[in-house]
DNA sequence: TATGAATGAGCCTTCATTCAT
DNA sequence: GATGAATGAAGGCTCATTCAT
């Protein structure tokens, strides 16, 4: 266990109640006299922790990029040829956000970073390089495939991309509401790339 | 020419005006202090043309709405056997937003919306029935592509989803500034649905 | 019948829509674009007919006044030796405003222009001087009583204010919405200055 | 000496400055920029005491009340056989105002507070019950004057109701500048229930 | 470590009013 | 006789931020 301090611990406190509320009001609309409230402390407060608002949203940017990692979902260490298009089907549904679970929380909320990233470079270098990680990622997880021989794609890199388009953007589709049937869009995908008696 | 009264004219100068800063500010961020100045009015002025920010914000959105349909970047009449891969191909890129082009205007301006409807259902439900349009378009055009031999999708309902999003996402991903090989990506994507002869 | 051109016409149509506003949501809290509305006409269109709002309201104010006539309500000749307490009692109860009637309108309007007066030193005379009309009625009253040898005041202008204060406050207090029994304390005061036979 | 800490002091100049304003312009007119030049502060300070002008107005609104008792002004147990008639004139005369004095203040500022009841059920009830509170302790004097055997009437509830309208149509009579001899009417109101022997 | 008290800038909105047509 | 289009001034209110304590 680390040891935490008192400051420490407010300070995760501001952050978290933060991200709560960014995911629920977006993250202009929510105020510090909001955050205040929901810790339970005063709004000067928040400038003993962190020096601006815009500080703060920088630091629960930080805190929630911790939490998406690219290997904590696809673990390609576990793929071996019998089980291949099964298990990256299994990784993607893991991934994909369910109305209750913490990766619905975490995702919405990076949604609401997204956009501001549009104003904000610093963002978007960061957001650039978590997409790069995923790219990265499903590029390893296709050179093992294709090491044991269970798929059959031409162009590594475009097909990693496509991997990561695809598995974002049915994230975002969750979302947003939009009513496709996801689960058969990503088996389609992963389909897409195994040889004809590797499908799933 | 349509005959247009200065009503009218002003009316759309603020619309763009609203549509100009949105996309650059941000919806929430952007003032009518800030829209007023832009067009060269005052700030009350805007309310004889507008009840609210609030339809404001609305009218705007049918304004881009308007000029966003999936027909008038993929023509499905246009495919045939021959030009079947390479003009779905082209119809892609055309499609795809380049930093220069109205379209890239359209979908930064139409991501803020994207935004905005996390928290209003009315918005929501517009961009669903946008989302639906594209993936029934594309449905139409895998049919096209199943009458006249070229495919090989095992199921279409599917696989138009699975356009929609991939053309989506990338339109996104540009607006980002990830950097992709989108062209490369979308050509993968096309030809992962053509027969092994008709590729391209 | 006298003859009424349009612009008369409208300007009666603003005046009682503006008395009619004012009556349910107070002088200051109307405004020109309510009134308006209420008449179906435009907001400049107002400034046709009266140069401000000021005007429009000092107008509306002698409109009503036009209405409220002592002699309207109280009939000094009417009265005689024996009817005297009944007609008094009598003439009371029909002044005195019920939930429904004109009357009721008429001094609910009143009560606004009297706040209003406040600040106002032209309408502070005019307040005055229907008060001194009411008074001098009430001494015309008395005095007749007198004559007839059936009322025992010894001071005739002291009852004569005391009668108007009376008639005026339980109108108030009606308005308010003062639960009192009005009926029973104006017989009261209009026994209090009947000789002991006479009494109703 | 009751200590005060910094937010109640500034709480209180903010209420007494309203109050001040509120009878000079009237509730309406008087806005919030007006209040914090007023006391020295700026708009949004206000808001740190007060969370909305109608909150303020309603602080106001107690703030007066509290000091607005029947038992401050007519002290019934100071009533007795030798000098009832005397004393009873003597409170009215106290409590009804002088253009220079505290009590002239309250009532005026009262009468705005009339006026917004009429669209504020809320307040309406409060005056209601301090109306009711006036008509009961008349009702209590009354029945002290009974038991000593001063006084005259028949029905002790009608004439407690008259007492308590007479004295405050003359408090608002005077406010409004009516210009009737009101020391002359009260003693007229008080000598009509004394028994003739009693007379002042 | 946090708060109490306050502030300047800015928000959306409403108002009475103007004036060319 | 009335309207279309616009405006300056002002309204109540919220915001991120400050600073002495």
């Amino acid at each position: 266990m680390i040891p935490i301090n008192k400051k420490e611990l407010t300070s995760i406190q501001i952050l978290e109640a933060a991200l709560r509320l960014f995911k629920n009001y977006g993250i202009e609309k929510t105020s510090l006299a909001m955050i205040a409230k929901e810790v339970g402390i005063t709004k000067p407060s928040i400038y003993y922790h962190f020096s601006s608002k815009e500080e703060l949203i920088e630091h629960s940017f930080n805190h929630i990029l911790r939490n998406y990692k690219f290997s904590d979902f696809f673990h390609v260490n576990e793929l071996n040829k019998e089980n291949f298009g099964e298990k990256l089907y299994q990784f993607g549904l893991d991934f994909l956000p369910t109305t209750e679970d913490d990766n619905y929380e975490l995702i919405k909320v990076l949604n609401e970073f997204t956009l501001l990233s549009n104003r904000n470079n610093n963002f978007k270098q960061r957001l650039v390089s978590v997409q790069f990680e995923f790219i990265n990622g499903f590029r390893n997880i296709l050179l093992k495939g294709i090491d044991e021989g269970v798929i059959k794609v031409s162009n590594v890199d475009n097909y990693a991309q496509l991997l990561a388009l695809v598995i974002d953007n049915i994230a975002r589709s969750i979302m947003i509401g939009f009513n496709i049937d996801y689960k058969e869009v990503w088996k389609e995908t992963v389909n897409s790339l195994l040889k004809e008696e590797e499908k799933i």
